[in-house]
DNA sequence: TTTAATTACGACTGTTTTAGTCGCAATTAG
DNA sequence: CTAATTGCGACTAAAACAGTCGTAATTAAA
């Protein structure tokens, strides 16, 4: 899917407070939810996400919580998004066969929105975290977040890459 | 809304099929629901939102059908989104008011999701319909697809504009 | 003048997605 | 042992989406 959604939000709203603390300070549930207002269950599950993914860590028990472990710099906000709610499609049309549109055979926009979905997730790919939370959202750039810094090395040959 | 949903899809088969047609020749909906396999009553209803933003112009009676009269590489995704689903917007939490989002007030993440959403939004406006049906979708241009070919006469200081 | 083909429009229904809750288990500091 | 916390699955309620139905209104043609 596509849309920022609440799992979403709350992803970026735990990132965004999580980023601000010491390194090895632990954030917990609570205390997003005493600051932010967002719902406990809710906001746990997706931090549970986030953990199992790697981005964040989990540490259980009495003075438990939760850590960033990346650099929001080089998370891209499709990563995110991914995480908690799968992979962005602009439209359903474009899943995979089960569910998928029956129209697909005599369709005649196919391939347009299957190259905009491209476009977008390239946009998405291209926004890095950190610089979305700082309020620094430039145009797209087709440079995927991950990627940043290693071209230098990696010389021009990049276009094979995916 | 955000996605790109049956209403949306709809209308770009409708478009793409009577941007093929002679002009002034006429389609009925039962020739795109032959054509495409999409629904008479759901793309009929698209298509007089279009009538009625006047993207298209309809004829009634007997030999009645629609007919399109805007040249689409004028016409950017947006405004067709805009006409079928309202205003694109990437959360419903930058919603006005009412049915906006409760957590507001405590909220750390409203300017970036703003922000965000003023991004997506140039981008579909900067993505004419005709180059999307075409299969060319381009990065996007913070150039709006109505001003297009009016920057010579314009000049440089369009900066203003909106 | 009748009939058939078509657009116009509102109300309605069923399905899917979203949002949030509940209950209980597991872990760990004190 | 107890309290605070994460971990997880099942569940419910509400909203959005997709599609249908019924009924006018309009017009070409028989
Ligand atoms: S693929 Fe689903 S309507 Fe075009
Ligand atoms: S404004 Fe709704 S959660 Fe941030």
């Amino acid at each position: 899917m596509n849309k920022i959604n609440r799992k979403v939000e709350y992803a970026l709203i735990g990132l965004k407070h999580m980023r601000s603390k010491q390194p090895g300070e632990l954030t917990t549930i609570k205390e997003l939810t005493a600051l932010y207002g967002c719902p406990f269950e809710a906001t746990s599950k997706v931090m549970q996400m986030l953990a199992g993914r790697g981005l964040v860590r989990s540490e259980q028990g009495a003075h438990g919580g939760y850590q960033l472990v990346k650099d929001l710099s080089r998370v891209s906000l499709y990563e995110v998004m991914e995480m908690v709610i799968g992979p962005v499609e602009i439209a359903k049309c474009l899943h995979g066969e089960p569910g998928g549109c029956d129209l697909r055979q005599s369709c005649n926009v196919v391939s347009p929105i299957t190259l905009l979905n491209r476009r977008i997730i390239e946009f998405y790919r291209g926004l890095a975290v950190g610089e979305l939370l700082d309020g620094r959202v430039a145009g797209p750039r087709s440079q995927p977040v991950e990627l940043r810094g290693l071209v230098a090395e990696a010389g021009h040959q990049l276009s094979g890459v995916e």
